[in-house]
DNA sequence: CCCTGATTCGC
DNA sequence: GCGAATCAGG
């Protein structure tokens, strides 16, 4: 596999999403975890918070009188990965300055909503079965860090058809709206009446049918043919 | 062990 | 440019 244009288009896109690499390699389908991550890398993309990067180092706070050991050069090429002493030593001689101005602790956190801003524009989109979300075209990394807060819900059918509708039971007249995930006991069709010319009903039409924002070069929607996150 | 991302380096 | 191998933290 090659990195298509459309390739490298989705692989940014989920980036800045928050998927994982793995996943990301997943869906892209063809390429490994360290494909994708080191595509992006190679992208340019930023970097996304890593186990191993603490962010900052030293550097920053050298030993007050202990020795600038000038960067040792690499010495042998043994296996011996640090030498315990040595990263002892250092860090008890560092006894961590600490002068910087604390935030006084009384000082109140109004968190996300500020005072004289009511939530303007929010920006979830939709939430079909799949549970994407969409934004507009010039977005391009998606303004809720925070894992949105979605989670499916038990949706029951309306009253008139509490018998589920099975797969066996789908034509083109009732809305084939899938319920629940395939394989639960409980898994079933919404059975309303479809949408004429629609396989959904009206309000799964609705859900299903986003109104396109203009674009011109239309980008293969959800990366998720169907599923979602599984409700455990 | 599993997961994660970062980095290296031969191709 | 690519990605397997490797590293290293959680």
């Amino acid at each position: 596999m090659s990195w298509t244009d459309e390739r490298i288009d989705r692989l940014k896109a989920m980036w800045s999403e928050g998927k994982t690499a793995s996943q990301i390699a997943d869906e892209l389908g063809g390429v490994s975890r360290n494909a994708v991550i080191g595509k992006a890398h190679r992208l340019g993309l930023d970097s996304r918070p890593s186990p191993v990067k603490p962010g900052d180092e030293k550097g920053a706070a050298p030993a007050p009188a202990a020795a600038p050991p000038a960067a040792e050069p690499r010495p042998a090429p043994s296996k011996v990965k640090e030498r315990p002493a040595i990263a002892a030593i250092l860090e008890a001689a560092a006894p961590m300055p600490e002068d910087e101005p604390r935030p006084a602790p009384a000082a109140p956190a109004p968190a996300a909503a500020a005072p004289g801003k009511p939530e303007t524009n929010l920006v979830y989109r939709s939430i079909g079965p799949g549970g994407f979300i969409r934004q507009g075209p010039g977005e391009q990394q998606a303004p809720i860090p925070p894992a949105p807060p979605r989670r499916l819900v038990p949706a029951k059918p309306s009253p008139e058809i509490a018998d589920k509708t099975s797969l066996l039971e789908l034509n083109d007249r009732i809305c084939k709206w899938p319920i629940g995930h395939p394989g639960e006991p409980d898994f079933h069709f919404c059975g309303q009446q479809a949408n004429p010319g629609y396989p959904y009903c009206v309000q799964h039409c609705g859900v299903a049918y986003q109104a396109q924002l203009p674009r011109r070069d239309r980008r293969p929607p959800p990366p998720l043919p169907y599923g979602g996150p599984r409700v455990r």
